[in-house]
Parts: C-alpha cells; structure tokens; sequence
DNA sequence: CTTGACCTTCCCCCAAGGGGCAAGGTTTAA
DNA sequence: TTAAACCTTGCCCCTTGGGGGAAGGTCAAG
C-alpha cells in the first residue's frame, strides 16, 4: 500500500534527496511526519504532492523562505494568489537587474581576454588581465563607501566595562 | 608618511571593510601583516595594491580561492598571465551557461505571470500560479520492493541558481 | 548469521563575509 | 586629568540549500 512510504521512497518520487526532505521538515516546509515504530518517517502520498509544489517554487526561484510563507497562507485558509503574484512580479524585477549585471561582467571579461591579445606581445608588468583595463570596477558590494566606513554605535553607550 | 596603516584606514582605502581585510587575512589572501606594540595591524602601501588587485579580480567575477591561487602563482615567481587566461574563458563559459538559465527562468515567471491574468476570472484551485502550468516529472512508476534505490540523484538542484 | 541497503541523529562544511560582544587601546574635548 | 568617543582585538554565530560522513539501529535476503 501506497500509504506509508519510507523517506528514501519519497525522495525517489519527488525527485530530492533524503537529507533535503529532512532539511526541509527542519525548516518548517514539511510538516514532521508519524513515525512507525522503529522511528522511521512514514509519509502520506500528500507529502509528494507538497514536495513537488515545494520543488515547482523553488524552481520558479523562489527561497524556501518564501515557500513556507505561501504554504502558511494557504494553511491560514486564504489562497496565497495576491502573494504570490506580487512575489513572482518582484523575482522578474530582480532577475531583469541579475541579467544585466551578467553581461555586463561578460563584456569586461571579454573586454579583459581582448586586451590580453593585444598586450601579450609587450609583457605587462604583472597581469593585463586584471591589472589593466578601464580605471575603477563599482563593485556593487557591501559598504556604502560614505563617509562614516562604520560609525554605528552613536547613540548606545559602549559596553560597560 | 603612509608608510604605516592601521586596518581602518587601509580599508578606506582600498573600499572594503576591516572585517573583509582580516578575513582575507584569515583565508590566505592577505599575508599576516607586522604588528605593532600594541597589537594592531600595521599595513605598508603595498597592501593597498594587493587589496586593490583582489578586489579588481573579484568584480571580474573569480572566486577568493581563485584570487589566492593567482596571487599564489605570482609569488612564485612566474607571471599568472596564462592562468588568468583560462580562467577567464572559464568564467565566461559559466557566465554564458547562467544567463541561458536566468533567461529561461525569466521566461517561466512571466508565462506564469500572463497565465494568473487568464486564469483569475475563472478562479483556480489554489494556485494557478505555482500549481499551474506544464506537466512534468514522470514518477518512476511503482517503487521496487527489492531493488536498492540508492542511485546519484545528482542532477540539477534547483531552479537556476 | 551475516551482509548490505536502508534508516536515525549529530556534527561539520561550502562563499564571502556581516553582526555583535567583551575587553582593552587611543584620541580628543572639557 | 579624565571621561567620552572611537578604534582594534579576537571570538562566535548567522546567512542558502543542503552535502558528507560518523556512529548506531533495522530489516530483508542469502
């Protein structure tokens, strides 16, 4: 019978691994299953079909985060479409900026391979590759390059001490 | 007389944080710099350049460990020009196989997204949105009772990450 | 009885740092 | 001189989505 499938055989149909589908249950996205009498996990045929809405998400590029919120919603009796909709509207936005940082990076990396043609007769001082090429690379990083690099802690007093 | 730089003013610098510098301290990237009396690292101008260079190989896209190895190699003796050079056209390839991938899976949101408009008069299930949408995932039939499943499901993982 | 496949929990690992903490050093204004 | 403000040190945990593996329990077949 169908009814109990061990968590390997799950994994199997849902196409994931055992230790996702346990990862999975840590974080919330499944629900713990009953266990048999030997601790086995034992699970219904609607773990599959969660597991695969969980995989089609994701697939969609959703975080697991954001899974477990729609799977809350809809658990709360209210289907998560609105949500949903406006996830998926914000994951297009995102992934539109995603591309274009891509190619940009391919254009330097081209523009790098490029220059190394034209430089490998003359011998750079070290690598054109990196070292040459147009002035400043804005690498959308971390620090905001302020003023302050760091100045946090204005208003609580330090550590008493 | 820049000659001796504590770790805050090398970061400002260079655009980075202190925390960055002292974890590429930590992973290799930076050597260990002298220390003063009073155990504060003292940087020289020369980790200015070091710290410019990675950060400059970095918007290129290589990894730290990358980074480290071509560093590596220029210590060496020997100009990493050709290395760079691989790994470069490696980077490129990558960069080509994950644009191919967001494109698709940008593809997928906004069909997604043109389906709810059709669907949303009609009143879906759940959700059109994820539960939608072509078929996919034929599950293997019926589990073997007998055969081990213990097979590399090491294919794709999720969407396009 | 003994493999061997499977299951359990537990802990550590990846990239590239960020956040926070306690303790202590330095600098500056009152 | 002293207190505030800021800087540095090391340390530990957090992030994503699990992978790898150890140590031990369980179940079927040979």
């Amino acid at each position: 019978m169908t009814g109990g499938l061990k968590i390997g055989e799950l994994a199997l149909r849902a196409g994931v691994t055992p230790k996702a589908i346990r990862f999975y249950e840590r974080t919330g996205i499944l629900p713990p299953p009953r266990r048999a009498a030997n601790r086995y996990r034992v699970y219904g045929d609607e773990a599959v079909d969660r597991l695969r809405f969980v995989r089609r998400a994701a697939g969609l590029g959703l975080t697991l985060a954001e899974i477990r919120d729609i799977i809350a919603i809809r658990q709360g009796g209210r289907p998560p479409c609105a949500h949903v909709h406006e996830l998926l509207r914000a994951k297009a936005a995102e992934l539109d900026r995603k591309l274009a940082d891509l190619l940009i990076l391919r254009k330097r990396i081209r523009q790098s391979l490029a220059a190394w043609k034209r430089t490998r007769t003359t011998g750079a001082a070290v690598c054109p590759h990196i070292e040459g090429g147009p002035k400043r690379v804005s690498t959308a990083g971390t620090a905001g390059r302020g003023r302050p690099l760091k100045s946090k802690r204005g208003g609580a007093p330090l550590g008493a001490r």
